[in-house]
DNA sequence: CTTTGTGCAAAGGCTTTGCATGCTT
DNA sequence: AAGCATGCAAAGCCTTTGCACAAAG
């Protein structure tokens, strides 16, 4: 088979974004990302910013969450934790560990004839400097 | 202080959007129920179907949560279970115990200084009819 | 030179809102 | 009679897409 993998160019509009998302290790809008970049100078346009974030994502360069509101966060991956506690006022993240979920996941799976099974779990609240 | 609490009046749109909502056991969102409804012959608006399912989240009489691709679906409450593994074809719900997941949000809550911790937790998989 | 990325603006999809009318209380 | 609920259509928001131009390989 042919490989389904494409290498993205190197364009100073990526380097911008995925910059940005680094500088930052909490989750992120595309909107935000966009705001930051222009703040600083760059000329991004936001249809960029989304597709940038959007191929990054897919690659797994990033991870991403959906907020309580709906929009699309994103954050650099940090590979083995897939959970957060996000402030729902700053931003703020913390990676956290669930013991027992995967375990738990496929145990889920097997119980109930389901497969492909994907875990959403994300834990809203106000962190302390914002309480 | 005064009761924060409204009493909705009882109009036939609002009745017709509870049996929808309760005739199914899976997520449904505004607009499914909506369809539902105009196919029975209900003379129902859209509108009125986002502001009764939202105010009926809100009073805690149904349940929410955000599919995959953002869409807001609602569901009949279960008290005393808040976590579901959802069929990403056909919308076929199971309830699910998570169990040790409450004293974990609580330990987290205590270890990281956050107030008002909700969780979002939501499996989402293929279910064995339609595998 | 060919192909992919970028920008801008328009289009899309879901949800909310403004306002006049109808129905509940 | 007084006030919330409803309907319709318009507006809002976030996100995606079409297309011509620019840049990368």
């Amino acid at each position: 088979m042919t490989s389904t993998e494409r290498t993205p160019r190197n364009t100073r509009q990526r380097a911008e974004v995925r910059d940005a998302v680094a500088a930052n290790p909490a989750f992120a809008t595309s909107q935000t990302i966009h705001d930051r970049l222009r703040h600083e100078g760059s000329k991004v346009g936001l249809a960029t910013v989304y597709r940038t974030l959007q191929a990054m994502a897919a690659s797994g360069e990033l991870d991403t969450i959906r907020t309580p509101d709906g929009q699309i966060a994103y954050r650099t991956c940090t590979p083995g934790h897939h959970h957060h506690l996000v402030c729902r006022s700053c931003g703020r993240t913390v990676e956290i560990d669930l013991p027992g979920l995967e375990a738990t996941t496929r145990r889920i799976a097997g119980e109930y004839g389901f497969a492909e099974i994907d875990h959403e779990v994300e834990f809203f609240g106000t962190c302390s400097s914002c309480a």
